[in-house]
DNA sequence: CGCAGCCTTGACAAATGTCAACAAACGTGG
DNA sequence: CCACGTTTGTTGACATTTGTCAAGGCTGCG
């Protein structure tokens, strides 16, 4: 593994806190392998054998059932995914695929279960982790079960918005294909939500959004910190 | 606290083994409470002051927003609740009321946080009490999102069987209103759910349902251990 | 008894999904 | 760089699902 990539996962906040021969035991075992886009990483219900960490690209963590598909999460660069699945030695819940050619790190799950049997700073940082993990599931429970498909959208657009740094026009971060799947709906659906969306100034060109009027939306979308905030 | 209450708490798998000294510490500053039923115990929003654990009776965590209101769990002795707030000084995201008369523990958060940092066995022991409570809002999230209304019915008349030991006839361990919230549906809509599962054998009367036809109703419902399964 | 709350039902409205058609964007190989 | 085929996005028409409102029955409790 090249020194920056060590560097990177060493510094995540996971793996910062912990002592340098439990760090480096859990790399000794671990190995970084690039993807090409659409790959299938891992499959639910498959043990899950290894902590995989993104070091670069994009994964799209996603679930099947009865012939429907969901996509339940994104995860971006520089952080790790299905930690609750290697921790407790169960079977996946999600599949996981790469979105764009990705970089990712695979640290044996055994060697992530031994570790944190000996590292008390790793144990409270996994807790960290997943205490975070939760709470952000359980936002998407409030915002699936409390709003309708148009509220969602509005909703996500006003996050999208914050995190690409809060001017009025910003480019949506995935296919419009995938997010109506991440919003619960249907590619249609997505559409006609767009243009229900434009009584309250919402443009929208490709990956392109404009929000023309940003106090109409937000009356309409009333975001609230305990869906719609990242940290808290 | 009675000693009989000490060593349920003890006995929880949350603390079962951590260090003597370091749990005396923690319910020193704790104290247990009687509710009557529909008592608001706390309110999403605010800081997270106590970890709960339910001795008896049954606590519902549910959430509002926008002047409408869901259901997302309900806690049943002996287990605690909101510890990923606990743990991560932040906000509660769910409000939580009685539902019956209920005996509720409550240890400050603050020395939760405490002794999780000097004891790891402690630590330990959150990680996988939360990794579980992870798992378990991912498959509610994977049942909301892939299954329509007569489906969640139909699985959650499924795993309430199993839970009630597996004859053809139990009883709903809720009153429908609320069972209709934690489905994500209306009361009338979950009415006309019941009537729509009547060809596969099952039948209402009251709290109690009895089904006639196994093998139909599970050939509908395609229950699936990634879903539908407690453990695992 | 009489009230209050829950459950059910019907009629209707709104939201969401499905299917089909087509247009636009993209990637590949010539 | 273009031609081609594939995928994605959009739109319309329609079906299905779900929600809303209003009414009435049932039950439990003071």
């Amino acid at each position: 593994m090249p020194e920056s990539e060590y560097r990177d996962i060493r510094n995540l906040d996971l793996f910062a806190q912990m002592k340098d021969e439990h760090f480096t035991a859990l790399t000794r075992g671990a190995y970084v392998q690039n993807f090409p886009a659409q790959i299938d990483l891992i499959t639910e219900g498959e043990p899950s054998d290894f902590l995989h960490v993104v070091l670069s690209g994009a994964v799209d963590l996603f679930a099947r059932w009865n012939g429907r598909e969901t996509s339940l999460e994104t995860v971006r660069p520089i952080s790790t995914f299905i930690l609750a699945a290697s921790i407790r030695d169960a079977p996946y819940l999600m599949s996981a695929r790469t979105l764009e050619k990705s970089r990712i790190a695979l640290l044996p799950s055994q060697d992530v279960r031994a570790i944190f049997d000996l590292d008390g700073a790793f144990a409270r940082a996994i807790v960290a982790e997943l205490a975070q993990c939760y709470r952000s599931v359980i936002k998407g429970q409030k915002d699936l079960k409390l709003r309708s498909s148009l509220e969602r959208l509005a909703n996500h657009l006003l996050r999208q918005q914050r995190r690409a740094g809060g001017a009025a026009a910003f480019e949506l971060d995935f296919e419009k294909r995938r997010l109506a799947s991440v919003l619960g709906m249907t590619p249609e659906n997505l559409s006609r939500a767009f243009k229900g969306l434009r009584p309250y100034g919402v443009t929208v060109n490709g990956t392109r959004v404009t929000i023309a009027h940003q106090d109409d939306l937000e009356r309409f979308a009333k975001p609230n910190p305990l869906i719609d905030d990242v940290s808290s």
